[in-house]
DNA sequence: TGGATTACGAAAACTGTTTTCATTTTCGGC
DNA sequence: GCCGAAAATGAAAACAGTTTTCGTAATCCA
């Protein structure tokens, strides 16, 4: 009867289930729990999106303000290590973070124009580029695929488009 | 009746074509040719394969040792920019470089054992990205897909494969 | 060939990230 | 609850790749 709130419990569920798989990870590792680590991935996990470390050590700063970059990246690295974060390169020169969400696997659209980020996922993208691989002889672990353009629906990116100045394809 | 000697030929003629439509891009925009980077672009176009600036830094100073990474650094910017050179990055860290072959477009098969990196183009491929696209109303200008795994053919990495340390995906 | 314009090269600056190191915190054993 | 070894923190320095600066030199058109 309360959808939104529902969609709301389930995600902070989520999240907690997230944190208790960190606590797992730290503690197999015999690495210590810390407050400082406890507020970055607590506040990770509830961000969404693809976060640089600025944006997350900005959240951070807003519970803890003396946590500084160091112990940002260390954690970063510590949660792709554990496998509940991957790490994306997107060309602007810093690396994104995303916490996986159900989806295991999926690829980037990334407009040039606004900036926003739409993932999708194709079983027979992902069958062809296996039976590329196969016909080369070559064992894939691991892929990237991303398509840089502009999204037609957004107006902005209609605009900017219509105006040229996006077709360049620079950087 | 020479094959060999004939495709040398061939790729001779090639590398002077494009010091050619170089010299004209320079023109055009009003620049100026300079002995460094003469030495700099026909040094990259003798190349094969996805240059790094220190690579080619490297080749360069044994033509003329005075040149300095500035000069190759913006060379190779003037030679994306004239369009016919790509910058590729492979998540090592450095920028590499890549003339234009026949091949218009083409993506990478990296081998994380030896390190060979295989280009390939499929149309189907390229066509089911186009399709994607489309459903989700994006308009693409470019794309890059890099595959990253283990070329089974080698001895070196199928054995390496075969010890374990390859398969946990770790960069 | 003069002279405005462009390029060069060494070194400094920059950016994102990693490392160092002195200090503090954690946590299992007492 | 305290001890002490082990690990974590944070400020600052170091690092790597790349870009910029700035004084000097080369280019090239009138
Ligand atoms: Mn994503
Ligand atoms: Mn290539
Ligand atoms: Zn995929
Ligand atoms: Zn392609």
């Amino acid at each position: 009867m309360a959808p939104v709130k529902k969609f709301r419990e389930l995600d902070e569920n989520l999240v907690r289930q997230k944190e208790a798989a960190f606590a797992d990870f730290i503690q197999k590792k015999g690495l210590k729990t810390t407050r400082q680590r406890n507020t970055i991935i607590s506040t990770f996990f509830r961000l969404r999106g693809h976060i640089s470390v600025e944006e997350l050590l900005n959240q951070v700063k807003q519970v803890n303000p003396r946590i500084g970059y160091a112990t940002v990246y260390r954690t970063l690295h510590l949660l792709v290590e554990s496998g509940l974060v991957e790490e994306r390169r997107f060309g602007d020169g810093l690396a994104r973070y995303e916490g996986h969400s159900d989806v295991e696997h999926h690829d980037h659209m990334i407009c040039l124009e606004c900036g926003e980020i739409f993932e999708f996922f194709n079983p027979r993208l992902e069958a062809l580029q296996e039976s590329l691989a196969e016909e080369n002889n070559f064992q894939i672990f691991r892929h990237r695929l991303e398509l840089y353009g502009a999204c037609k629906d957004k107006d902005a990116c209609q605009k900017r488009k219509a105006r040229g100045n996006a077709a360049a394809g620079a950087e």
